[in-house]
RNA sequence: GCCCGGGUGGUGUAGAGGCCUAUCAUUGAGCCCUGUCGAGGCUCGGACUCGGGUUCAAAUCCCGACCUGGGCGCCA
């Protein structure tokens, strides 16, 4: 029976026990040979003693017999490549000098995949490599602590999440289709795709299907997903795949979701600061408190300006704007009251502005390095809705699908989408987006 | 898309006209060593992205291509 290297003890002293895993370090010391096995869990210990066949005339056939057999299964460990996959079998021994404070004398020792030699990465540390090099051998790149503890990090990240929604909030998580045709929301290119003897496109986001859910009755959803981009940006917080969580509420306005979007963020640290594997990155995490600070779009330009960052009123906040606010604020915070010319369509003017359609109930999700998240309050009015896709230049004919609902029975609704790879990056201090994706897809790089 | 950097053994680096049949570490092959935990010691192997140009002489300077790091724009 298999045992993980962290499910065996001193404790086990004398237990006959099967390990297998990658050879992970070998240490030739002559007389004594160390190999390091590693598994998903952890490190192993097999200790082999050489005997000095000094064969005493007066000994038996046996013993002799059974000391070739052990000098063979010395030479065969020695022998084995680092990074090949062997299973071993033998006898746990307490040993202080150990690192786990036992050792497996084997023996059996199975290689059951032998690797090429030389590695395209060291796998324990001790040599750097780039990001590059490392997406290149992302299965080695892998096999490395600290990526491995990434993705272990970014599994627990989704499950908080789906926690969170599914069983606290109720919500129905659904998934929505990302072949999707032309008609978008506007703003960032698509990949165009062929499809059959048509054209469509890879979804930016779930945006337009979620809406549409609405009109089910389902009043919570939730979807976590991948969303495509086309831009040709080539920075170290921006893919061209990325996953998204989107959330869409009935009969909820901006403020509701807001509360959702914090308590989620604040329940995923808290998550993943109890992680014990969080330590093997070096990172200590402050679970935020709640509420986060709101800060509204003017109030960010009076903040910016004070610091000497100039904003023309109803721009978009700029990279160079998004650090210099971070750096006054210092903690998660929200932009909201965001002129409407700076958000899409479907983000529902303030009610009470009276000035027209300045002002929309629209946030953004902010951490002190970048965006994470951006939602809004949505138009439910078929006639409001129309209106603003043609006022954004957009035709109404390509929404046809998207708006037949609302004359149906639409709930006032809002929701959001949050950046998995920016929440999973600035929560473990990570610098570059591609760290935190599994195989990047980015304006160079399509495989593997 | 714009603006700056950079491409040297498998990996990470030093070298900035001649000192380079190129430094160091790690890895690989081999040898010594009976308690390592980044083991240690010795021997050996392995590289200047490609194509043009300047020069008596190019890893080093110039041009182009390709690859790549960062900042900004756009965006989540």
């Amino acid at each position: 029976m298999r045992k993980y290297a962290t499910e065996i003890t001193a404790n086990d002293d004398g237990e006959r026990v099967c390990v297998a895993g990658w050879v992970h370090e070998k240490r030739d010391l002559g007389g004594v040979f160390f190999l390091v096995l590693r598994d998903r869990s952890g490190l192993a210990q097999i200790t082999l003693h050489k005997h000095k066949g000094e064969g005493k005339a007066e000994q038996e056939q046996e013993q002799e017999q059974e000391q070739e057999q052990e000098q063979g299964l010395f030479e065969r460990v020695r022998k084995v490549p680092r990074e090949s996959v062997v299973a071993v079998e033998g006898r746990v021994k307490s040993e202080r000098k150990a690192p786990n404070g036992y050792e497996i004398i084997p023996e059996r020792f199975e290689v059951l995949s032998e690797a090429s030699q030389v590695l395209p990465l060291d796998t324990t540390g001790k040599v750097g490599a780039e990001l590059d090099t490392r997406l290149d051998a992302r299965f080695m790149d892998l096999r490395t602590e600290r990526t491995k503890e990434i993705f272990l990090i970014r599994s627990l990240v989704l499950k908080a999440v789906r926690e969170f929604l599914t069983a606290e909030r109720g919500f129905v998580e659904i998934n929505t289709p990302k072949i999707v045709s032309a008609a978008t929301e506007g703003g960032t290119a698509l990949f165009p795709i062929s499809y059959f003897e048509r054209e469509a496109f890879l979804n930016q986001s779930p945006q337009l299907y979620k809406q549409i859910l609405m009109a089910s009755g389902f009043d919570c959803v939730y979807e976590i997903a991948p969303i495509f981009r086309a831009e040709e940006h080539d920075t170290t917080k921006h893919l061209n795949e990325a996953t998204s969580v989107d959330v869409e509420v009935a009969f909820a306005d901006h403020e509701v979701v807001m509360k959702i979007l914090e308590e989620l963020v604040a329940a995923v640290y808290s998550e993943v600061a109890n992680y014990p594997g969080l330590e093997r990155l070096g990172v200590s995490l402050n679970v935020p408190e709640l509420p986060f600070r709101r800060v509204t779009y003017d109030e960010a330009v009076e903040l910016l300006s004070e610091a000497g960052e100039e904003i023309e009123w109803g721009d978009d906040l700029g990279t160079s704007a998004e650090h210099r606010l971070g750096e006054q604020i210092g903690e998660l915070y929200f932009v909201t009251d965001w002129p409407c010319a700076t958000k899409p369509f479907y983000a529902q003017p303030a009610a009470a502005a009276g000035e027209g359609e300045r002002i929309c109930n629209a946030f953004d999700l902010m951490h002190p390095r970048m965006e994470l998240a951006s939602g809004s309050q949505r138009v439910h009015s078929y006639e409001l809705l129309k209106r603003k896709i043609e006022e954004k230049g957009l035709s109404a004919d390509d929404f046809e699908f998207y708006l037949e609902p609302f004359r149906y029975g639409m709930p006032p609704h809002a929701g959001w989408g949050l950046g998995v790879e920016r929440l999973l990056m600035t929560m473990l201090e990570v610098e570059n987006i591609r760290e935190v994706v599994l195989f990047p897809r980015d304006r160079r790089r399509l495989a593997p």
